[in-house]
DNA sequence: TCCCAACGGGG
DNA sequence: GTGTACGTTGGGA
């Protein structure tokens, strides 16, 4: 018979003599059911003799590695086409020592170290949650939680709809006295869950092992920790989900709960097949799909985020616009042992932290799918990824038609070897300091990428005999075939391509819900642009310095060119980095730009286009600190709308107080709309309030972590000084702890008048401190720019005239 | 200055 | 599991 079902997750085992790929999947009917497929493992070798391979046997563990058969084909590598030895082994591990004999032997050896569910996928064109179909039996078997589907042929089949799944996400609670978390040693507390299912119905239950009074209804209570862990794995049995959401639950939550069951002798075996969470680097249910967010926003979505620290706090707060439930974590253990009237709070904690978990799952599910989708690999794996492995994993998927045989890893030599090569990189025209008007900012389109296929540029293309003529700017040695398209550079252009075609149905489909078609956009769009690091990338398969180099050189050939063809066109160039260019319009319009621009179009090849990126009235460029050169990365920008775009000025950096901060801003911002004279006053206006000690605390706190224990500290800074006091009256400090702190008057030394924020009285900080270390950091490279020296603006005996306001 | 270990997230 | 992240930071030598 013949069934219709969308692939969840997959593995394998070996049993006796056969190799059983266990496909976990949802019919489209909803039911579940565990596919049963052989599949035989191999590797490709050349500079063998077919003849020895029979002779070969390798004892394994408690088995023997054979070669069961082999086959000749052509393939081809790194652009080269050559025969090679396809060798089939009798399980999955036998393929790294058989293939590490043949080297030994004098052989070259080819993906023997892809992962066997991988190749799997690859090889059948399988991908995650995509409508798949097979042929073969229903089988009983008891062992299974879900029914069994021997098959003898399963492929990839046309039509695919959006499948509705019941996920849950779970978060715990567990009893730490300190900072370190000692998994053995602490129990369990709360496990909370938070569910939704097929037909969007939700799910909450809160275990936990205490009775207190409480008015929340989805809290259930149980004996002991024992108890807990037997509940909490009834739970999920019920509830049977399909996806398992958690935030680091690859080594927190899963990991935790895994070793206190086991202490209790205790068996999580909520795997379809009956097993138990398996802890390695990460988390795995059989059957159960379970995505740790943290992972993916670590390693893949966080690239797209402002966020610098990915707590589930913060993350949160970016994407779904809401906090964490605000409570002192560190205080549950005592909540727990002495005041259980407070445990109500964590409770509600417990229960948000899975809420947010869940509502971060469902944000960011279909952006893993189409990861997952574009590299073909199973949802697990994909994001657990990091971008370069996401990368060779979309080259591996094209690989297949393409005949294309994948390059080694390169050998921890090897990797060494490339660590020391370095090269050059983007062009950044030095500004000369000053305030602009009129700035036209274009920009290349995605310039990296377009020249990658623009030019050709890939390693197998790299000094082809055929086009030698050909040479990349400023590199003789370098040059790529302009005769046909090569294989790294056409990959890439596909994914341009598929964007493009994406960008377009999805401006004719306004207004409809287009997640899907945005959540692919997405992934083409980083996938393309991680390509050049990609190639330039150590440990990359189809690494190739000549080509990052190529691409870097020909970005700078082409910014400078534009810059020098902007000069003639009568523009004059103010700043460029890497991609874009600014040009002073002078007495030109903002039209004459634009045909400007049409005109550099002309020239340019391929997928390479000059874009408009914005017109700024006004901007602003400092010069760089102790030098008399102008700052690179460094600029402020006048929009037409009236809003100020900052760029490097470190507006944002927290060991600066809210007063530098906005100052900072509120002086650009003037000095922009030509009120400097205003941004003087401004600036004495508020030396003044601090002297007067006017200025609300709040913005005057510095914040700065602790990275460490307090004891380990050698030089005390301020914030070391202030979490030692706080440790002294009782607060918990921990390593990753942000201090909050204050400088006041006094003698003594900066650490010794730095005090918690609670503790300062009004006007009890030092206004000198503040203005020296604070303000004037945060402003002074903008003044410089107009004139001012730090002793016009702010020492009383300046012959500004404005030395008055500081009396 | 170099080298190695720890960290991130989680409680 | 056809396996061992990764880039940064800070202490100690």
């Amino acid at each position: 018979m013949k069934i219709r079902f969308y692939p969840l997750d997959f593995k394998y085992k070996v049993k006796d003599d056969d190799v059983i790929m266990y496909v976990f999947a949802k019919l489209e009917s909803g039911e579940k059911v565990c596919l049963k497929l052989n599949y035989e493992p191999y590797f490709y070798a050349c500079n063998i003799d077919p003849k020895l391979l029979a002779k070969i046997a390798l004892p394994i563990e408690d088995k023997v590695a054979r070669v069961t058969h082999w086959e000749e084909v052509e393939k081809e590598l790194v652009g080269q086409k050559q025969k090679f030895l396809k060798i089939y082994t009798n399980f999955p591990k036998a393929v790294p020592p058989i293939s590490k004999e043949l080297e030994n032997w004098g052989a070259d050896c080819y993906e023997k170290d892809i992962l066997f569910v991988q190749r799997f996928m690859r090889d059948l064109g399988l991908s995650a949650l995509g409508l798949a179909e097979a042929q073969g039996e229903f089988q009983k078997d008891t062992e299974m939680r879900v029914p069994v589907f021997i098959a003898k042929k399963i492929k990839p089949a046309d039509l695919s709809s959006e499948q509705k799944l019941r996920i849950l996400a779970v978060d715990i609670e567990t009893y730490a006295p300190t900072h370190y978390i000692e998994m053995e040693k602490n129990p369990v507390l709360m496990i909370a869950l938070s569910g939704e299912d097929e037909q969007g119905k939700s799910f909450r239950t809160l275990l936990t092992w205490k009775r207190f009074k409480h008015d929340l209804e989805y809290i259930e209570v149980v004996d002991d920790e024992e108890e807990l862990l037997k509940r909490f794995r009834e739970v999920i049995v019920d509830y049977n989900p399909e996806v398992l959401f958690g935030y680091n639950s690859d080594n927190f939550d899963l990991p935790y709960l895994q070793i206190r069951a086991k202490k209790y002798g205790l068996h999580l075996d909520f795997g379809w097949d009956r097993s138990e969470i398996e802890i390695r680097r990460e988390a795995k249910i059989s059957g159960i799909l379970h995505l740790d967010l943290y992972q993916f926003i670590r390693n893949i979505f966080g690239k797209n985020m402002k966020t610098e620290s990915f707590s589930l706090d913060n993350v949160a707060f970016e994407l779904l616009g809401h906090r964490k439930h605000k409570a002192d974590i560190s205080k549950l253990y005592s909540a727990w042992d002495e005041e259980q009237e407070k445990l109500e709070e964590y409770c509600k904690y417990n229960m948000h932290d899975a809420e947010l978990t869940l509502k971060l799952g469902q944000k960011l599910f279909l952006e893993m799918l189409e990861f997952a989708r574009t590299t073909g690999l199973p949802l697990f794996d994909t994001i657990r990824m990091s971008f370069s492995k996401l990368v060779e994993s979309f080259i591996m998927k094209k690989a297949i038609a393409a005949q294309v045989l994948a390059p080694n890893k390169p050998t921890e030599y090897e990797i060494e070897r490339r660590r020391g090569e370095t090269y050059e990189g983007g062009f950044v025209y030095e500004p000369k300091p000053g305030l602009y008007n009129d700035i036209v900012v274009l920009d290349f389109r995605s310039l990296y990428p377009s020249i990658i296929t623009a030019h050709n540029i890939g390693p197998e293309g790299l000094r082809c005999e055929c086009c030698t003529e050909k040479k990349v700017p400023g590199m003789e040695a370098y040059w790529f075939c302009t005769r046909e398209k090569k294989f790294i550079p056409s990959l890439l252009e596909e994914l341009i391509n598929k964007r493009a075609q994406l960008k377009k149905a999805l401006k004719t489909k306004k207004g409809q819900d287009n997640r899907i078609l945005e959540a692919r956009s997405l992934a083409l769009k980083m996938l393309a642009n991680s390509f050049y690091g990609y190639l330039g990338f150590f440990g990359a398969r189809w690494y190739c310095l000549e080509c990052a180099r190529s691409t870097t050189a020909y970005a700078r050939n082409y910014i400078k060119d534009t810059l020098r063809k902007a000069e003639s066109s009568g523009f004059t160039v103010c700043y460029s980095d890497t991609d874009s260019c600014f040009l002073l319009l002078g007495e030109k319009s903002l039209d004459e730009a634009m045909v400007f621009m049409k005109a550099v179009n002309k020239d340019l090849p391929g997928q390479m286009e000059l874009d408009f990126q914005g017109y700024y009235p006004k901007g602003l460029f400092v010069g760089a600190k102790g030098t008399e050169k102008g700052a690179k990365k460094k600029y402020a920008l006048l929009t037409s709308e009236g809003g100020v775009k900052i760029t490097g000025f470190e507006t944002v950096r927290r060991n600066w107080s809210k007063i530098s901060k906005e100052v900072q801003e509120q002086v650009l911002h003037l000095v922009l709309e030509e009120k400097t004279l205003d941004a003087l006053t401004y600036v004495q206006k508020v030396v003044k309030e601090l002297k007067a000690g006017k200025i609300p605390i709040e913005k005057l706190v510095v914040k700065t972590k602790i990275t460490r224990d307090l004891e380990r500290y050698t030089s005390v800074g301020p914030h070391v000084a202030v979490a030692r006091k706080m440790q002294e009256k009782g607060y918990p400090i921990y390593p990753g702890m942000l201090i909050e702190y204050v400088i006041v008057k006094g003698s003594g030394i900066v650490r010794e008048r730095a005090k918690m924020v609670e503790e300062v009285k009004e006007g009890e900080y030092d206004a000198e401190y503040y203005i020296h270390h604070q303000l004037i950091p945060a402003v002074s490279s903008i003044f410089a720019v107009l004139g001012y020296s730090e002793e016009n603006i702010f020492s009383e005996s300046s012959q500004t005239g404005l030395g008055k306001f500081f009396g």
